[in-house]
DNA sequence: CGGCAAATTGACAGCGCTGTCACACCAAGG
DNA sequence: CCTTGGTGTGACAGCGCTGTCAATTTGCCG
């Protein structure tokens, strides 16, 4: 039979409420005390039963890490990040797949939260600009952390400042030279497509030049859009195309690329591509690409570390700020 | 309050018992008890509370899946199939990412295991090759259903053949007229390394060709590893080098073909490549790499209900193949 | 229609833990 | 010396469900 909490109590010789103390971390246990019953747990190698612990107390020790994102990379990184924090406050997650655009997405949270009884959820973009979502967990009075593009007030979790990371990479490719600069544009769904094509623009802007609407196309974040969007910015006439493409994920940026070959186009030489993200592709594609690396592991850490802060009383806690670098790889020259 | 299976009970006018029994769709429940308590619990909008029923049954209505696989896209298709054979149970998930060349890699998975109490375990590659781990679940009796490269005996979970999907490749690639054919194998802990280099082998062998060892490279599964592998096989004195490269999966096929480029070679007019797994860097290289399609997500979702077909008492059980594809694109031609 | 086995249902205890509250103890203050 | 109030500990009930087993009903047979 296996060690229950009553076994150490008697090992121990205090009342099983006392080691229900020690095993949550309450106060008003004497040190001494607090000692003996961690010895005999240590002993006896106890490990508490979460249901129990859950059915009596009810809180269930789970986070669910919510996504709906076309990138595995980017999700596994996310992830390994929110199971670090996880570990650490012996948490268990859960992670789901949804899909934003479904009829049903709300609805379908909502039975999930009421199945697994989540103590917090993590949301990763797209779900993080949901708004109707986030109305629903405010009613429902779920936590919630959010790894997002750009700050929100009144919301935990951890963002990276994309229009500052956008601006740089515009500064990168206008310091080469580079006048007519395209922009492939992110998924709709997501709010960091806006937020990239707002930064385009305004830099684009703030360097005194028009924005072509012939250079600006529309993508969804997948390779294959890329093909498509490079496609038809590399048929513009002689002079009207681009001499370097800002692609709003690596993605795209690789299909653009692979385009690029197809229209014997040489990259760097004929035409500037970078990216944004830094997923593998971006060093396994030749040339190796240009583009914005955000440390999404520490922010999934991030996020589930104010989610449980939160959820232990800690104060409001807030979104924390995540350092970016630009990655200046070959894909990225000077203009011809 | 929440709505509880007492609730159910006395509006449906029966005992909890025999709710109970509804909801674990037990036998001798009268069809039209049946019909009444179901028709309360949906009126109620009734949800059961896992932690009660796991703390009363001694089941946790849990499955854990256990990966040390460092491509994140293979991981996310299993993920996705397992999910969805647990909707259909109403069973949840929990995904652990692990290292099996860890010292404490068993006693890890043992921890786990004690923690969260799953009833049952999904083994990926390359944990499914660890004659440890098996034999501690065995001792543990912990029900697992693997997801494998090959077939196992008295072992329940997918698998697709892969010593015939080796032997189609090299059927193909013997077909264009390549008689020096390199392989690059793959990570050392996997089996399924071992698996290709001996169908490599043995398809040279009744080619009547001869094994050359200069051609066998060690790699990793990386996409460095793969540049690394190439590097030494495009240095190879004129005459003595490949005409064809195996690599073992498709990221060390990107660095080969990567490490082409860097020799100044045209893939494929002089050296063919081909890879194996059909992950989506396949498709986002230039040129398109031939490779084997293998069902992931497919397998994913058949060793889950394996899995839980065994957990209900439905039989033994058996590993399930999964059919493979080769899919032929433009990273081979015919020898030069 | 009685009698028996099988099918169906219910009473009750208890899974392993924590919330509540009562109690014991001690130091400081009057 | 007795309060007072804070701190540390324990008794006890109960979280929502299911296992066990007994009670009841049903179906079927002669």
């Amino acid at each position: 039979m296996r060690v229950r909490l009553e076994d150490v109590a008697r090992a121990a010789g205090v009342s099983p409420k006392t080691v229900s103390r020690v095993l949550n971390d309450e106060a008003n246990v004497r040190a001494p005390t607090r000692e003996k019953v961690l010895a005999a747990m240590a002993a006896m190698d106890y490990r508490p039963h979460q249901s129990a612990r859950s059915l009596a107390s009810n809180r269930s020790f789970l986070i669910a890490a919510l996504y709906d994102n076309p990138s595995s990379n980017y999700l596994t990184e996310i992830q390994a990040g929110v199971l670090e924090a996880c570990d650490l406050y012996h948490y268990s997650m859960m992670l789901r797949p949804l899909h934003v655009s479904a009829e049903d997405f709300v609805e379908r949270v909502d039975r999930l939260i009421s199945h697994h009884r989540p103590d917090g959820l993590v949301l990763t973009p797209p779900i993080t600009d949901h708004p109707g979502l986030l109305q629903r967990l405010r009613e429902r009075r779920v936590l919630y952390a959010s790894i997002s593009p750009i700050e929100h007030k009144g919301t935990i979790g951890a963002f990276i400042d994309e229009p500052e990371a956008v601006r740089r990479m515009m500064a990168t490719l206008l310091s080469l030279g580079h006048r007519r600069i395209a922009h492939v544009i992110g998924h709709p769904d997501h709010g960091a497509s806006q937020w990239r094509l707002a930064g385009y623009r305004q830099a684009l802007a703030e360097a005194g030049l028009q924005c072509d609407p012939a250079l600006e196309v529309a993508g969804d974040f997948s390779f294959g859009s890329g093909v498509a969007a490079a496609r038809r910015l590399f048929s513009l006439p002689r002079g009207r195309g681009p001499t370097a493409v800002f692609a709003a994920n690596d993605d795209m940026a690789a299909g653009v690329i692979w385009a690029a070959g197809e229209h014997g186009l040489s990259v760097p030489a004929d035409v500037s591509v970078c990216g944004f993200d830094d997923t593998p592709i971006a060093r396994q594609i030749w040339p190796a690409l240009t583009t914005i690396h955000q440390p999404s592991r520490e922010m999934g850490r991030i996020a589930a570390l104010q989610l449980m802060e939160s959820l232990r009383g800690r104060g409001p806690g807030a979104m924390v700020r995540a350092p970016f670098s630009l990655e200046l790889r070959e894909s990225t020259a000077r203009a011809a």
